[in-house]
DNA sequence: CCTAGACCTAAAGCGCACTCGAGGACTTAA
DNA sequence: TTAAGTCCTCGAGTGCGCTTTAGGTCTAGG
C-alpha cells in the first residue's frame, strides 16, 4: 500500500512542494511509480512524522540531512543518530525552559494591564 | 542615568544593529545626546526587555509593531494591548504544548536506539 | 596635529525555509 | 478528442529577521 504525494503531504500535515523540498535536500528518497510519479509507503509517512516533530522542534535543515544521511546508511552509526537527537533534546529543553520564563513575563504584563483597568 | 548603545545592546544581550533595527521598525523611541548618540533612559531598557521577550516568543516583528504603536498612545488603549497579549498568551502555550509533544517523539526515538544498541 | 574609537545614516546583503510558476507528460471521463 | 486533473522538473521568488557595508561626524588621548 502506497499513497501519492497529494495524500502524503495531507496525511503528514504539509505541502507537496515542502515534500519536494525535502527530497531535494536530501532528508527523504522515495520510490516511483511507472509513470514517474513519487509512491509514499507507510514507512515514508513514519520518517516524514519524524523529519516534521525535528522541524517543529527548531531542527535545522541541514542537521537533519546529517541525521537523514546516517539513517540512509547501514545500523552501524547509531550512536552519531543518538548523539545528534541528545543534544537537539537538550536544545528543546532549553527552547522550553525559555519558553516558559518568558511566558511569566508576558503573563505578569497582562495582570498588569488588568489591574490598571480595574483601578 | 542613560546608557550609550553599546551599554544598551550589552544589557539586552542584542547587538547595536538589532537595536538600530528596532528603532527603524517603530518598535523602540530612544532621545538622544546634543551629539546625536542616542541615549538609554532605563525606562527603555525595560521597553527593550519586552520586546525581547516578545520576540524570543516568536511574536512577529508587525505584532510587536502594532503593539509598540498603542503603548506609544495613550493609555485609552490598554484594553486593544491586553488583546494583543492574550492571543500571544495563547500561541505561546500552544507552542509549548506542541513542542512538549514533539519532545516526547524525540524521546522515544532516543530509548529506541539505545535499545536497539543494548541488544 | 593626528589617530583611535564610538557613534551616526542609508542602503544593500544574507541565510533560512519554504513557495510559486512555467512548461510539459500522462491518464481518465464526458 | 478534448478537457480536467494529477503529477513531473527546474529555476526563480518570497518573507522574515537580522547583519553588513560604506562613508561620514565628533571627541578624547598622546
Amino acid at each position: 500500500m502506497t499513497f501519492a504525494i497529494s495524500d502524503a503531504a495531507k496525511q503528514a500535515g504539509i505541502s507537496i512542494h515542502t515534500l519536494h523540498y525535502y527530497e531535494r535536500e536530501g532528508l527523504l528518497q522515495v520510490g516511483r511509480s511507472s509513470n514517474g510519479h513519487r509512491r509514499y509507503s507507510s514507512s515514508d509517512l513514519e520518517w516524514i512524522g519524524i523529519l516534521t516533530c525535528l522541524r517543529q522542534t527548531g531542527m535545522p535543515i541541514r542537521t537533519m540531512r546529517r541525521f537523514a544521511t546516517l539513517v540512509q546508511q547501514d545500523s552501524s552509526n547509531i550512536p552519531e543518530r543518538i548523539e545528534i537527537l541528545k543534544i537537539h533534546r537538550l536544545e528543546v529543553l532549553a527552547n522550553l525552559a525559555a519558553l516558559t520564563h518568558n511566558l511569566e513575563h508576558v503573563e505578569y504584563k497582562i495582570d498588569y494591564y488588568e489591574k490598571v483597568l480595574a483601578s
